[in-house]
DNA sequence: GTCTATAGGAGGATAGAC
DNA sequence: GTCTATCCTCCTATAGAC
């Protein structure tokens, strides 16, 4: 009896197809060594496909790494609005504290890269060096979170009243700067603290990080008021020219 | 009359040598493209030096990385720890406080970025790259920055008379992450706030990080210690050991 | 959808003249 | 110290068979 055997095409895994296997593989592979460290040969290896797929599936490498970086973008967003939605009712008639809509902002994506398994965590790494690059974070991190971050800070917003915007736009680049630094995990920590401190033990980041910046979003927000000078602007614009020669 | 004319070798600048001008062009490039984002080509074209010239100065590429790193950070971390024995001495027989601890670890950084020239411009940005990066941040960072945060911390330990280690820890990590995303300049601050806030203005930075982290640093603390039970430890390791199962 | 084969260029490094 | 010329590897992309 002759047994028809089908090429075995999907080698190792089995079950995914070889678009997503290139994702994951893609994924962890620009999270480590960044979009130029690694050749689609790198990917298509690792993820136990032929080369000319990257081509096929995605147009090329560049589109495969905006694919990447797209791909859970788009799962977790919807999911952080919901959750900040979720702290602005259940605070109704007053606004959510600072602590809530920091941890709104941040638990889904600690939460994920903690628990989320090796493609979660990987993406968050490739978050950090995207969102610490001049090349690329115009381009990826504008464009597939700034919309949401609008949303955040309408909120932080709310939730300072008398604070003005600028406080509240430097105390979020702080935050962000933060939190994709605990993403990297590099494990600059560990060494730095004799394995005190763990850069993957993302509970103690989660701990931490929201008490942390809703105080230092107080502390910019007090310094502001109590620094600003009781008069119109217009009396301060006076000023500021007449002290102008000492420039 | 014969005028014996030397062949052009310093093209442009005139009077760096090769090996600057290639340090140079180096920060510049890897500052925006990262490690493997450029080529040596690229770098000693614009340099206007040769492209042999990388291997006779440096060895090769990586070696021409680690060297542009080591640069600066030579000329920076006497400066600020000079600045880190200022601020304790003018503390005496006190401590300093938070603020002006973070402003010696952070000022000689921030006034080289936004007044140094662009030199020091994009090797801040390299920093940046670099500290985000698994890759690269265990090797550099480590070697070339630890020994004097190790300095800083111990200093900031003082400043938190009965905050535990791990506190300090975190606390310093989530400032150089703020830190370093600013180095970045990646304008997406400036697009997100339409232009309220530029990523170019240090000075605004300058104002803000001190006390933004300083706050930080003390709802860490005031969070450990109000969490901790005032139980000595044997006796919370039996309470975890009865609780076990619900894990 | 997947693979073979190859085009066509760009990569880092170096030997050796000057 | 600097430049010319060259080696050989590795890259991305694509045409075309299956």
């Amino acid at each position: 009896m002759v047994v028809v055997r089908r090429k075995i095409t999907r080698k190792r895994t089995g079950t995914k197809p070889g678009k997503e296997r290139i994702l994951d593989a893609a994924e962890r592979l620009f999270a480590r060594h960044g979009f130029y460290g690694i050749s689609v040969r790198d990917i298509t290896e690792a993820a136990g496909v032929d080369v000319a797929l990257v081509s096929y599936h995605f147009g090329g490498k560049r589109e495969l790494f905006t694919a990447v970086f797209q791909r859970r973008a788009e799962l977790l967003n919807p999911e952080r609005l919901a959750m900040l939605e979720e702290v602005r009712r259940a605070a109704l008639p007053g606004v959510p504290t600072l602590e809530d809509i920091v941890n709104a902002f941040t638990y889904p994506l600690l939460e994920r890269s903690a628990r989320g398994g090796p493609g979660w965590k990987s993406y968050f790494a490739l978050v950090a060096q995207v969102n610490n690059s001049p090349e690329w974070a115009p381009v990826l991190m504008t464009q597939h979170f700034d919309p949401l971050v609008e949303k955040f800070i309408a909120v932080l917003r709310e939730a300072l009243p008398g604070c003005s915007a600028r406080e509240v736009y430097w105390g979020y680049q702080f935050l962000t700067g933060a939190l994709t630094l605990t993403f990297a995990e590099t494990g600059r920590i560990d060494t730095l603290s004799s394995g005190l401190c763990k850069s993957s033990d993302l509970d103690s980041v989660h701990e931490r990080l929201a008490p942390y910046v809703a105080a230092g979003f107080r502390a910019l927000c007090a310094r502001a008021n109590s620094a600003e000078p009781a008069l119109p602007k217009s009396a301060r614009a006076a000023i500021s020219a007449k002290s102008a020669k000492r420039r």
